[in-house]
DNA sequence: GAACAACGCACC
DNA sequence: AAACGGTGCGTTGTTC
């Protein structure tokens, strides 16, 4: 129902400890940019209440409530512990609602969290979908209106070919969104109360398999790490406008440069496309691979094998184009008034429960520069005044807890007692190198045959087999440990690690056989990468919870490293966020090590802290 | 025109 | 029978 401004009181009143569902309706996607919510609905057992803050043309005056009165008076809601709200896509409204002055105290469930948790192999996770597979329908109707009206705008920036489109919800008539986010608001609340039921189900069937933590622990510190990525996200990481604007020009000139060259050699203009660069290699005379689906390549590996100049003028126009694109155009463009980012952090981003990162992905910016290369794209990134940046990590955590879950003391003896690296007591035991150790190692953790093996190590097929029948005679519970996995990915079709996280292996059709395949060879992978999501997720909650009432914060996560900005009086806090880190694994035999980096200047020039701890 | 597939490439 | 895991995002080329 739509609450009218002499209701409202009293439907507050109503509001008694319980199960809900939030909603927010706002004029667009862009929170740190402006955009504002205009309507909030609140939904219990059946019911939802839509409060309107927008006025709009002809509209009954006592549809519109004065914003500020009505979250005045939703404070005891919002600020109860002991109310449980259901949101899709939580940090989203939890923006929202920090931009009006709110603090969501309650216990938050994100339903597309709850999803992840549940079942992680859906092709979507939106509300929609989640909410048709247990018979409910999502309205499509503020989708369509603004599809069909047009109510969006296209926004390109400078430098790049794709546009960006912001749609304007608040441009969408109240007779259609009110009704539609009363709606939105009833299926979350049932899909939630639906979720919890079915987590209580899975979890039950669980309990008499060994690990560490319950499934219920699982979705606590998922459920608090929501709130935890909203302070990351709203703190977001300064960049260097000038910086940036610079990078940005000098790599659009490089870019604009290799054009020209490549046109003045070849007579070709410079698309980088198969179909051009075939035409223009061809004629070069070089040879070059095709793809999987027959189509020419020209990766990077496959120019440097090239004798042509155009090669090298390829190479310099993508990592030109890329740089100033993919990276400094987006910082600039994501940027708020004060010039800091706010990455999308997708807490259910992936299959095995790592973090997915977007608008920008701050996760796959380039670390190291290239030869020549005069703007590092972190150095785009720097601490605010009165901060230091502290990066801390883990150290070899996937191969550390394989080993520690396969339980091969022969080798966890060498790095705990010798002070080894996972790789240089791979190589003592085998008597390689410790490239050829890490190399051995990184395609066991991928779950790499003995083809890619032999590619990777540049040997026979045969020399690769061998290697692989050492590695496992020498490292026989690292074997077994895989096989097992395997097994109870075949068998069982699900696994689950210590943190209780279950990843399924359905039976999907093999494109390339049209074999049912569950491709069981990845479960030994998801089950050590979702692992050690969750030492990070762990470690994240624990670390947020030591940090409050300090000014140093949380500002990304990057699968296994932390960046942080320390207040400067706060140097101390670098050693105990590393210590909180470590303790998150509660390990068998060998323990975690995290080593930290700090910077003052950038994310790009970093110095060891202490020595490792 | 817009959506999609394919490719290439940055990170862990 | 064998299989190198997980992401986001840019452009090009094709298709609806």
């Amino acid at each position: 129902m739509q609450v009218r401004k002499s209701q409202l009181k009293s439907i507050i009143h109503e509001l008694t400890t319980g199960y809900y569902a939030v909603d927010t309706e706002t004029t667009g996607l862009r929170p740190y940019h402006g955009d504002r919510l205009f309507s909030l609905i609140i939904a219990r057992q059946g019911k939802a209440w839509y409060f309107n803050f927008q006025d709009y043309p002809g509209i009954d005056s006592e549809l519109v409530l004065d914003k500020e009165e009505t979250f005045k008076d939703l404070t005891p809601f919002f600020t109860c512990t002991e109310n449980v709200i259901f949101m899709h896509n939580a940090k989203f409204d939890l923006t929202m609602l920090a931009l009006e002055g709110v603090e969501v105290k309650c216990q938050v469930y994100d339903t597309e969290v709850l999803g992840r948790l549940l079942y992680n192999r859906k092709l979507k996770y939106s509300l929609a979908s989640l909410c048709k597979e247990i018979g409910l329908e999502k309205s499509q109707a503020v989708d369509e209106y603004i599809q069909k009206n047009k109510l969006y705008t296209w926004v390109k920036s400078p430098g790049k070919e794709k546009r960006a489109k912001w749609p304007h919800y608040d441009k969408v008539p109240f007779e259609v969104i009110a009704p539609y986010g009363e709606t939105d608001g009833n299926i979350t609340l049932k899909l939630g109360l639906h979720q919890l039921a079915r987590l209580g189900e899975l979890s039950s069937t669980l309990l008499t398999q060994r690990t560490t933590q319950t499934l219920e622990g699982l979705v606590e510190t998922e459920s608090k790490l929501t709130k935890v990525c909203l302070k990351m996200e709203r703190a977001g990481v300064l960049i260097d406008r000038d910086y940036c604007k610079k990078a940005f020009d000098y790599e659009i000139d490089m870019a604009a440069r290799a054009e020209a060259e490549f046109e003045a050699i070849s007579g070709i203009p410079l698309v980088d496309s198969r179909i051009t660069l075939a035409k223009a290699f061809d004629a070069a005379g070089e040879k070059y691979p095709l793809t999987e689906k027959g189509n020419a390549s020209f990766t990077e590996e496959v120019l440097e094998g090239f004798t042509s100049p155009l090669a090298k003028i390829v190479k310099d126009h993508r990592s030109a184009s890329k740089r100033a694109g993919t990276y400094f155009a987006n910082f600039l463009y994501f940027a708020d008034e004060g010039g800091r980012v706010h990455p999308n952090m997708r807490q259910a981003g992936t299959d095995t429960g790592r973090f997915a990162y977007a608008h920008p992905n701050l996760q796959n910016c380039s670390k190291t520069a290239d030869e020549g290369c005069i703007y590092p794209v972190r150095k785009a990134f720097i601490p605010a005044p009165g901060y230091f940046f502290a990066m801390i990590d883990y150290e070899q955590v996937e191969y550390r807890v394989m080993l520690d879950y396969a339980g091969e003391m022969g080798i966890i003896r060498k790095i705990m007692d010798e002070g080894l690296d996972v790789h240089q007591a791979t190589a003592n035991i085998l008597g390689v190198t410790r490239q050829q150790a890490k190399t051995l190692n990184f395609m066991l953790i991928y779950g790499g045959g003995a083809q890619k093996l032999a590619d990777a190590l540049s040997v026979t097929l045969k020399e690769a087999q061998e290697f692989k029948s050492e590695y496992f005679g020498k490292l026989p519970k690292v074997g077994l440990f895989i096989n097992k996995v395997m097994s109870r990915a075949n068998t069982r079709g699900f696994i689950f690690n210590l943190y209780g996280r279950v990843c399924w292996f359905p039976s999907l059709p093999n494109p390339r056989t049209g074999r049912e395949d569950r491709y069981a060879y990845k479960a030994p992978n998801h089950l050590i990468q979702g692992c050690c999501a969750d030492i990070i997720k762990t470690a994240m909650v624990r670390v947020d919870d030591y940090l409050q009432g300090k000014n140093s914060r949380m500002l990304l996560s990057i699968h296994d490293e932390l960046l942080l900005e320390i207040a400067e009086n706060e140097e101390y806090v670098i050693d105990e966020v590393s210590s909180i880190m470590k303790k998150a694994y509660q390990h068998k035999k060998l323990p975690l090590e995290c080593s930290a980096d700090f910077s003052k200047t950038s994310w790009f020039d970093k110095e060891p802290w202490g020595k490792k701890s």
